[in-house]
DNA sequence: CAAGGTATTTTGATAGCTCAAAATGAGTTT
DNA sequence: AAACTCATTTTGAGCTATCAAAATACCTTG
């Protein structure tokens, strides 16, 4: 069994191999999501390497081997099947489920695992509109345009908030811009980077790119 | 915040401390609880007492201090609260769960403990009819007669399996001896080692005195 | 191409937890 | 009392995961 440093280390390789180049994650990205210093992770990614988890190109990057994704994948459908249990059944609220379930995916069996899956019937996305692994590595690729990006005017459905920290999704919750909720980008403003937007009851709501750029959206009623 | 494997020395301290002499756990006893070599529980019990959780009486054994017996007693709870919800919400099989628990008594915050307490609506017992410390502390120290010791006869419900190996849970399940069941005892032959149980509809059941005496029993309707 | 700057790797240490095996202590037995 | 037995402690070592700081490699810039 995978001890849970190694789990980690997997889990947010997988999450740094989507949009690094090549799929080649520098050890340096990797150092920063696991706040450890660069040389641990030197020392490790060997380690997973010797154990076949990972392919390690010195000076260039880490990516995951075939098993290593598997390996990741089955303790990122863990962690986001937690934060589903935690907000459905135990409703707690979205923005601290993410620490718990940084614990709770390494204490986790498959066996509770698919028992969980089964009492929540089967989601495909986390509270934070993040999709959830299938039980066979599967993970839904799609990409969406974002508050930053998509087209103005046009009615938009909210599918997704990709950032965990509690004070975006508390101001994200209590501007109404939680995944599911119906939303129009009114104006864009590039040089000063902002962006406003409007639910159909209320007033407009300002926002930066960068905010903006973590809310991703659908268009709505399609 | 204290390791997995701190936690688990403190509860087998804890659970080794009834019955035990004055208290006084013998390290072996504690090495053989948590499956480690003796020379491993002198390194880490002088540790603890470094951290002012246990009290070391060197070449006679350790009890916990009252901090010590705090941090016991939460990790406890949550190992029997985690049980309890296995069984009554996802259904899985109680010889099962105590594994599982012994997992998942480490990545569980007293936060979620507590909703998940909440959502039981504040069981007093497990599945196996262990009793579950409160919020507070405190643990029931109620006293029961053993099929093995009990008087033979009267009717009595099964309250307690304090054994928790696979094998043995499911024998006992099978033969309808789980906590809930009532049963009389017809005969104790203690020079064969043996004990004679008879529920209401049934025929009657043989059982080696070791295995009567992991049953523990409370007088029926009283 | 030499100099700089930055990411990465290496080196040397430490903390926590564990084991094997030798040493010690404290009764018991003879 | 000397010998024996058994639990406990000590010693020496290893493994995993980490850091600080020095060394190195690979750009980029002048
Ligand atoms: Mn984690
Ligand atoms: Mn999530
Ligand atoms: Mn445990
Ligand atoms: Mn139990």
């Amino acid at each position: 069994m995978a001890s849970s440093t190694v789990e980690n280390y997997l889990k947010h390789l997988l999450l740094a191999e989507e949009g690094a180049a090549g799929g080649l994650v520098p050890m340096g990205a990797l150092a920063g999501a696991l706040a450890v210093v660069p040389g641990t992770v030197t020392t490790m990614v060997k380690a997973l390497a010797d154990d076949g988890l990972v392919e390690h190109r010195p000076r260039h990057g880490v990516r995951l081997t075939a098993e290593g994704r598997r390996v990741a994948l089955n303790v990122l459908r863990k962690h986001r099947l937690v934060e589903t249990f935690l907000v459905k059944v135990l409703k707690m609220d979205w923005a601290e489920v993410h620490v718990e379930a940084e614990q709770l995916e390494h204490a986790l069996s498959d066996n509770v695992l698919d028992r969980l899956d089964a009492l929540l019937g089967r989601p495909e996305t986390d509270p934070h509109g993040d999709p959830i692994p299938s039980a066979q590595g599967r993970l839904s690729a799609e990409v969406h345009a974002t508050l930053a990006s998509c087209a103005t005017g046009r009615p938009l459905r909210v599918v997704r908030v990709t950032e965990q920290s509690k004070e975006f999704l508390h101001f994200v919750d209590a501007s109404g811009l939680a995944p599911g909720a119906t939303v129009r980008v009114t104006e864009r403003n590039l040089a000063a980077g902002l962006v406003t937007v409007k639910k159909s009851a209320g007033r407009p709501l300002a926002l930066s790119l960068t905010a903006a750029g973590k809310i991703l959206v659908a268009p709505a009623r399609g």
